[in-house]
RNA sequence: GGGCGAGUGGCGGAAUUGGCAGACGCGCCAGACUUAGGAUCUGGUUCCUUCCGGAGUGGGGGUUCGAGUCCCCCCUCGCCCA
């Protein structure tokens, strides 16, 4: 054994024993229960830095730790390698994605390796791999079958700069996110899926998933259910109906206008000769706004009156209708009634544009002036102004207007979501073809199944500008119709990236299958993954089309589970300076510290550093104010794990694998208890996700063992052995290399992963004496160190007759003594 | 503006259920060893103090024998939705 801790020598011994016993590569063992860990995978933009290195770090003491509980565990890895960031490389730089991208994923790969986590690597996946991204088009060509994809021509964010349709995560603050320019609204032609179909079913869903509660809720908000009603309005001397939707039938009596969205198509057959330049006017101005200012609170509402009149169904009375900004049309009918009483918007509207305010909910006790009124009243009320459904409660007059809507046939209870279908189309070149085609004969044609996959073409030109950039690729574009021969093209547009993470969890099952996406044997033993870990910023996009995903895979008979992921932490983000580490805003890379430190120190210190589901703080340097490349706080955790090589170093003649037990000395029995208490604290603590205080916890354990060791140690002491054997055992899971050598060099020959995982004696563990503080009026003022179990009247008598306490009570009398077994005495003086 | 979360020494943080505030680590101070120390080992380290004690977990109030923890109001920061 050397004298010193080179982590530089012993960690490439150990990832290169690991890998030749393929000790982390998974099979299908019945006889085990299994236990599926899954991180999320990495964007190969580069450098792995510590905001991925917490999670993957947290991820591997789990599945370390479940593996020396005994469980036969899957662990993968790969990469989400399409994506942007390799095309604006393209662009900038003159490299093709997949060479800048592949470039990257070999680096990363390197850095992962050097952590020494337990991934199996045979069974990475890479989704840029036509192996992979040809199952992408498969399961669009079945969703399509099914009814879920379909076209539809809409709005999408358009980049003027950039000439092409953004995606809602590369809007930042309504502008591009790689120029900055304003985004605007553009209708485009594009794939959808039909996620809004499972809107209720990913609500219920909920109930049987061990998340965070917040991920829950942003699902919950993101999918926005709500209860409404349906109605039609006639138009004064038109045919024409208006259908609105509101979820306030109860504030009907007070509609004084009707809103449009400007893109509403009845806005050109009711918009009259003198008002249509104010209402085109209007729409062109909207049309250059994005959704977010538009449906901004802060935003100015502006509008224009259409010059035509709506009948409401309730009342028969005539009220003008207007277009305006804050009236989407993709929400609801794209149409409202406006009651400024009672709406917020409609309040800030009808006071710009000089419209009355008429109350008819009013305050339990109090009156409305809406003159006076300086915001709307949107909560619950009695009904006045209302007709028939006057001083009923809103709550019950919601129901009976509804009721009374669908009896005289002119309206429905509906539910609206916020949810919206997903648009999967990108005008990009490094994604997923879409493996469509069309015919001028046939019309919209899905390639056949034994064409795929549909091949990203080279000859392609990246000049950031135009649209997709497929079509400057001739043989790309140009084809021939599967159903009649004749000459057709494909859709130049690929999928969103979300495609590939929504099933790539099924593919890890059985990575090398050619005929299927998935063989559905291992995906039946493996599925669903047992823990997931993440970040949050994943809740209401990944998350809710993977889960979307897995449901339709169901319904296709393709799985049969309807959950992909049993349970989820979110781990918290890694900051410096106070922003959050990211490549945009300085990432570190690993790799000073790992070669400083090791990678052991590099794996304990970004667990120490926080808990593990809370923002940790990287720091910067003072010097240089940018964020530290080695952290000082990383020589605690060095000199720990240097501690522990020397202590072994040189007690290791004490080592002995037969523990004694029965009589001993005391400072023996207390290294007992204190090892065994340690068994529990990390095991606890692993299985809460407190990494930071399980390693304080083994941190305790080895400054005990100095104070026991201080004196010199015999040869073959027990309570010794037995406390290295527990440390090095619970240490595994998060220092693996330094604890399989340290194993190793106490003379086991097994492979400590394989090993199980220690189990404390309660018995050991137990305290035989407390100390119990005594507190007057609830300050602390004396301890009694009592035998565990001694009685209250004991505790009490010995409280009272203490020293320090019968000076601190002194003239003053004794009126209550609360006695907490095991915990304290108070004495309550007055 | 709404929802969720957080605020504890010089610093990162600890405190299963309302029961000794500050575990563990960084930094700092002292001692030992040493030709030497940016190594190692040992001890100390919330603040104030007249050394009796007093104050103290963002601020203010409350419940309780007892509050970092529970309740109400306010301030600050973070995230999500607007």
């Amino acid at each position: 054994m050397s004298e010193r801790y080179q982590p530089g020598e012993i960690e490439p011994e150990w990832q290169r024993r690991w890998s030749e016993a393929k000790l982390h590569e998974s099979r299908e063992l019945r006889d085990r229960p299994k236990f599926y860990f899954l991180d999320m995978f990495a964007y190969p933009s580069g450098d792995l830095h510590w905001g991925h290195l917490r999670n993957y770090t947290i991820g591997d003491v789990v599945s370390r730790y479940q593996m020396h509980r005994g469980f036969n565990v899957m662990h993968p890895t790969g990469f989400d390698a399409f994506g942007l960031p390799a095309e604006n490389a393209a662009i900038k730089r003159g490299i093709h994605p997949r060479e800048w991208t592949y470039k990257n994923i070999a680096n990363m790969e390197s850095q992962f390796r050097a952590m020494g986590y337990s991934y199996d690597w045979s069974r990475e996946v890479i989704t840029c791999d036509p192996a992979y991204y040809r199952w992408n088009q498969w399961f669009f060509i079945q969703f399509y079958k099914a009814g879920l994809a379909y076209k539809k021509k809409s709005p999408v964010n358009w980049c003027p700069e950039c000439q092409t349709a953004l995606a809602n995560e590369q809007v930042v603050n309504a502008a591009c996110e790689r120029c900055g320019t304003a985004v605007v609204k553009r209708m485009m032609e594009q794939w959808y899926f039909r996620i809004t179909d499972y809107a209720d079913r990913l609500l219920e869903g909920h109930a049987k998933l061990d998340w965070p509660e917040d991920v829950i809720l942003m699902q919950r908000n993101w999918i926005g259910k709500s209860q409404g009603v349906e109605f039609d309005w006639q138009i004064d001397g038109l045919s024409d109906t208006l259908r609105v939707f509101t979820t306030r039938p109860d504030t009907v009596f007070g509609v004084t206008y009707m809103v449009l969205a400007p893109e509403h198509p009845l806005v050109d057959v009711l918009t009259t000769a003198d008002h249509r330049a104010e209402v085109e006017t209007l729409r062109q101005v909207v049309a250059g706004m994005s959704e977010i200012d538009r449906t901004s609170t802060e935003q100015e509402k502006l509008g224009a009156f259409t010059g035509a009149y709506a009948i409401n169904p309730m009342n028969c009375e005539r009220v003008p209708v207007y277009i305006a900004n804050y009236v989407m049309m993709e929400y609801g009918t794209g149409a409202i009634m406006a009651v400024p009483a009672h709406d917020q918007r409609d309040f800030e509207f009808a006071r710009k544009y000089g419209l009355p305010v008429r109350i008819v909910i009013a305050p339990e006790g109090t009156d409305l002036n809406p003159d006076a009124m300086t915001e709307a009243f949107e909560a619950a009320g009695n009904m006045v102004n209302s007709g028939t459904f006057t001083d009923l409660p809103s709550e019950e007059g919601w129901v009976k207007i509804a009721a009374n809507m669908e009896t005289r046939g002119i309206g429905k209870r509906t539910i609206n979501y916020r949810l919206r279908d997903w648009c999967i189309s990108r005008q990009r070149y490094w994604g997923t073809p879409i493996p469509m085609v069309y015919c001028d004969t046939c019309g919209i044609q899905p390639v056949p199944e034994d064409q795929l996959p549909v091949l990203l073409p080279d000859d392609v030109k990246f000049s950031g500008a135009g649209e997709s950039p497929l079509t400057t690729s001739p043989t790309f574009m140009q084809t021939t119709c599967p159903q009649c021969g004749g000459p057709a093209r494909r859709d130049a547009d690929t999928m969103d990236t979300f495609m590939d993470s929504s099933w790539y969890f099924l593919r890890y099952c059985s990575p090398h299958e050619n005929q299927a996406a998935f063989d559905p044997e291992t995906v039946r033993y493996w599925m669903p993954v047992d823990q997931y870990i993440g970040g949050r910023e994943h809740a209401t996009m990944h998350l809710i089309y993977a889960r979307f995903f897995t449901m339709a895979l169901h319904d296709l008979g393709l799985v049969d589970f309807n959950e992909p992921f049993l349970r989820l932490f979110n781990q918290g983000i890694v900051t410096a300076g106070g922003k959050k580490m990211s490549k945009r805003s300085g990432a570190v890379p690993p790799n000073d510290v790992v070669h400083k430190y090791g990678a052991d120190a590099a794996r304990l210190f970004i667990l120490f550093m926080a808990p593990a589901g809370e923002r940790a703080e990287w720091g910067t340097d003072p010097e240089t104010s940018k964020p530290y490349s080695v952290p000082p706080g990383i020589e605690g955790i060095d000199r720990f794990l240097n501690r522990l090589w020397r202590h072994v170093y040189a007690n290791r003649q004490a080592f002995t694998a037969a523990w004694a037990s029965g009589e001993m000395p005391a400072s023996a029995r207390n290294l007992r208890r204190k090892t065994h208490q340690t068994i529990d604290r990390v095991t606890a603590d692993i299985e809460r996700f407190q990494f930071n205080t399980a390693i304080s916890a083994m941190m305790e354990l080895l400054n005990e063992m100095y104070g026991y060791t201080g004196g010199g140690l015999h040869v073959s002491d027990g309570a010794w052995s037995e406390a290295i054997e527990t440390l090095v055992r619970l240490l595994s899971p998060f220092a693996p290399h330094i604890a399989c050598e340290l194993w190793t060099q106490l003379g086991f020959a097994t492979i400590l992963p394989c090993a199980p995982w220690p189990a404390a004696d309660p018995a050991v563990a137990a305290e035989d004496s407390l100390e119990i503080p005594i507190q007057v009026n609830g300050k602390m003022r004396d301890k009694l160190v009592v035998p565990v179990g001694t009685d209250n009247a004991t505790l009490e008598s010995l409280a009272l007759a203490s020293e320090a306490i019968r000076r601190t009570i002194g003239a003053g009398t004794v009126r209550k003594v609360i006695v907490v077994p095991g915990k304290l005495v108070n004495i309550v003086i007055g």
